[in-house]
DNA sequence: GCAAGGTC
């Protein structure tokens, strides 16, 4: 039997049915897919099946000196134990195997933990392919033509692990300890978030020391008849260049004070151009994403609406630097396939009438995957967001086969005669037209407004209608959306096409940066600079270029991985030399910029800083820093994580907080305002408590808590704990329909324009947790609304009904279910449970 | 519990 090995299993199933010719079945071991056909098994892992680690001796941070961990033996752990029986079970029965994984660095890695991992299990001949689109002619080419493992290649890649973990380790542990910050909250550095960070950082300390200038700048509308036009002054300034902005006031005052007393302007010089609009290369990643960016997608989200899509078979796979087609893609069969389609179809029809469909290209060529291009699958059940991206990347596909557009651009200038006090004044206008649409006629994501300015000769008098003088200050530069970061750490080799959005994740996650464009916190700022004054070479992208040399050093056979590996050991060791005597300030550093982004302002009582605080329980309140001497705390709503925002409440000089609940963020404002505003309002009784009413007589009352939630509770509360959610916003009224089921009046909640009503707020908490419930269900993996309909016919409505159910009982009831789909839910219903419990 | 890189 000869064995098949791919990064994924997407790439093994395309494989297998090219080889096969659509002949190969498929059979599960250990759960993991593999095909078979003839005498040939085909196996996808799943992109790095072991990782590289210290041993387990160096867990525990507290007992090991971080710096322990730059001489400290690396390790290589299986990551994807089920993944990696299966290959090792079938590496028994093979006679040989050929390792057929990306046409990458990471792909050869890959294919070497593959090789050492079936080398363990048996003495076989174990060939490489390598190809870089899944196409026929490709991959039977490929497989024609084995050929062997790069060992130095892959060798590159282990050095990269291996400096990544020590450095990234070490140095992670180093700060986190340093700051005592230790748990979840721990302080990260690496080699791609930190100079990622300092980009971020950057930018941000450039808008602090932002000094703005004020300058002004004039506008006139010109008329030809009645052809009205808006031109801007300009003038030379000292180099000789044209400019607008005028600095002194009474500078441009004058100007306008003369351009108002002028009655026309004469036509100087006229400009006439005809500019040709290349269409767009093909998407890579980044390009994608910026596309999907201009749409209102997060970068994240961008990622895993076209994994989705790539994974459905509709995209080719959404991780590649590729910008040129490969020579297999028929890029006229794919049109003739969309020609058909009732929404492209005639896109697709004019497109095919070019004589000749010559494709763009980018500038990189690469072999690991094809621009990210419509397979010609045609989708039929998408979400809104998916058709959206999906239509996105057709239309790019189809821009890239169409003909440029051609503007026509004019470029009028005019002049007004000096006066006493002021020179000859001119003003210009540019106008352009579209005159070929081109490739904007099938994609419609770029602007092509045009800019209207008639036609005039040079010695025409146009008459000036009015004069604008427009006072500015110069602005700060902008915070880079996450499109354009990600755009910045490509051009700086910062990561790769398939990590860059997860770093800035991670930023998020860590708490360095906030909001969108993100935004630094304190922590981050100080982080950075710790890390510039002490270990500079973490938040260089210095550090990658340099390794970037060191990896194709060791690809060409003219280093080592050991040189490179101890050659770095050496410099962390010299950069904890300096960290180990300045780790008190170092620590002092982090901790002052930590407590910095919980400031929110004065105590009432004590004068010493109101701070955001976690009680032991895990929930968060306001405290003071003056604890335990003074005591005053407010409350913090308990759902969300608390961010302190920079805008102050002008009662208690308190900064505002915004509660971070993914979708469900909202902003709870100064936390003294809400305790204030709880304790002046009256508990509005609505009925009596279902609970203790009969035997104790407790009610029940509509109430505002200081931490800003308000339900209805019971008026015996804490003797009685009875209580129901209300909203948040809006105000609340009490109507005089009443629930035939619970006695209760119906609520109607008015926020904005549509009042929303509520009803009885027991109904309406009964079915608010049954549509949870549902959610809950519907959130497992595979789980669509029908499945979950299923389920709920079955007896099955939340996560509890699941866990606790016998999985082949259900399956037998459920049609289509397998019991072991059922066990995978259990498992991931415990991990969710455990999880929200946390 | 640390990194970055694959993939889901």
């Amino acid at each position: 039997m000869e064995l098949i090995i791919t990064e994924k299993d997407n790439a093994a199933r395309r494989i297998a049915d090219i080889l096969s010719e659509g002949g190969a079945s498929v059979e599960r071991r250990n759960g993991v897919p593999v095909y078979r056909w003839g005498g040939r098994r085909c196996i996808g892992l799943s992109g790095h099946v072991v990782g590289v680690d210290f041993p387990p001796e160096y867990a525990d941070w507290r007992d090991v000196q971080p710096v322990e961990l730059v001489d400290a033996e690396v390790v290589k752990t299986e990551t994807q134990e089920n993944i990696v029986a299966a290959l090792r079970s079938l590496a028994r029965e093979a006679d040989s195997a050929i390792v057929a994984t990306d046409y990458d660095r990471e792909g050869e890695l890959i294919g070497k933990e593959a090789y050492e991992l079936v080398r363990e299990e048996a003495d076989i001949p174990i060939e490489r392919v390598r190809f870089s689109s899944i196409t026929d002619r490709e991959v039977t080419g490929a497989f024609a033509d084995p050929e062997e493992l790069d060992f130095d290649l892959a060798a590159a890649g282990e050095a990269r692990q291996i400096v990544d973990l020590m450095w990234g380790a070490a140095l992670t542990r180093f700060l986190s300890l340093s700051a005592k910050q230790l748990g979840e909250d721990f302080i990260s550095v690496g080699r791609v978030q930190s100079p990622t960070l300092k980009l971020i950082v950057d930018r941000e300390r450039e808008i602090e020391a932002f000094d703005p200038e004020d300058y002004w700048e004039l506008f006139a509308d010109l008329s030809k008849d009645e052809e009205a036009f808006e031109a801007q002054y300009f003038f030379e300034d000292e180099d000789g260049t044209e400019a607008e902005r005028l600095w002194e006031e009474a500078t441009a005052d004058a100007v306008y004070d003369h351009l108002r007393g002028a009655s026309a302007a004469t036509v100087e010089s006229v400009r006439r151009r005809t500019r040709t609009d290349d269409p767009p290369a093909p998407f890579n990643t980044t390009q994608y994403i910026r596309a999907a960016g201009s749409l209102g997608y997060s970068a994240q989200r961008a990622m895993s609406i076209a994994e989705d899509l790539y994974t459905a078979g509709y995209l080719t796979y959404p991780r590649t630097d590729n910008t040129v087609y490969p020579e297999d893609l028929d890029e006229r069969d794919l049109l003739e396939t969309f020609a058909t389609h009732p929404r492209f179809g005639e896109d697709a029809e004019s497109l095919l009438e070019r004589e000749d469909i010559e494709p763009t290209s980018g500038d990189k060529e690469t072999t690991d995957h094809p621009p990210i291009h419509p397979t010609g699958e045609f989708p039929t059940e998408l979400s809104d967001d998916e058709w959206e991206v999906y239509e996105l990347v057709v239309r790019r596909f189809f821009a890239t086969v169409a003909d440029p557009a051609t503007w026509a651009h004019l470029r009028v200038v005019a002049a007004v005669p000096g006066g006493e006090t002021v020179e000859d004044c001119r003003l210009k206008a540019n106008g352009k037209r579209l005159l070929e649409e081109g490739y904007h006629a099938v994609y419609p994501y770029y602007s092509t407004s045009e800019n209207y300015v008639p036609e005039v000769e040079e010695g025409e008098e146009l008459a000036i209608r009015e004069v604008r003088l427009d006072a500015k200050q110069t602005q700060p530069p902008r915070r880079r959306g996450q499109s354009r970061l990600i755009e910045t750490m490509e051009s700086m080799g910062v990561g790769t096409k398939a990590t860059r959005h997860g770093t800035l994740q991670k930023l998020y996650d860590r708490g360095y940066v906030e909001n969108d464009p993100p935004r630094p916190t304190k922590l981050a700022m100080g982080v950075v600079e710790a890390a510039e004054r002490f270990a500079d070479l973490i938040v260089s992208e210095e550090m990658t270029a340099q390794l970037e040399r060191d990896m194709t050093a060791i690809a060409e056979g003219e280093a080592t991985l050991d040189e490179v590996t101890d050659e770095s050991r050496d410099i962390l060791k010299r950069v904890f030399a300096d960290l180990h005597e300045s780790r008190e300030e170092v620590g002092e550093h982090l901790r002052s910029a930590l407590k910095a982004d919980k400031i929110l302002g004065p105590c009432p009582e004590s004068g010493h800083d109101l701070l955001v605080r976690r009680s032991r329980w895990g929930s968060y309140f306001v405290g003071c820093d003056g604890y335990p001497d003074c005591e005053y705390t407010l409350p913090l709503p308990n759902r969300g994580e608390p961010l302190v925002l920079d805008e102050t409440c002008e009662d208690h000089d308190l900064r505002h907080v915004k509660m971070l609940a993914g979708r469900n963020t909202y902003t709870h404002g100064c936390p003294q305002c809400q305790a204030e505003a709880a304790d002046e309002a009256d508990d509005e009784i609505i009925g009596t408590c279902p609970e203790c009413g009969e035997e104790e007589g407790g009610e029940l009352a509509i109430k505002t808590l200081r931490s800003g939630s308000r339900l209805v509770g019971c008026t015996r509360y804490p003797d009685c704990e009875y209580s129901l959610p209300l909203p948040r916003r809006g105000d609340i009224e009490v109507t005089d329909e009443f629930c035939e089921d619970h006695d209760l009046p119906e609520l109607v909640v008015h926020n904005g324009d549509e009042p929303w009503e509520l009803g009885c707020p027991i109904c309406n908490y009964a079915e608010y947790r049954a549509r949870q419930v549902a959610q809950a269900i519907e959130d497992l993996d595979g789980i669509g609304k029908k499945t979950a309909e299923k389920l709920a016919a079955a007896g099955i409505e939340s996560l509890e009904d699941l866990q606790s159910a016998e999985a082949d009982t259900v399956a037998a009831e459920v049609q289509g279910v397998s019991a072991d789909r059922i066990r995978e839910w259990q498992a991931q219903a415990q991990a969710q449970r455990g999880a929200s419990a946390d």
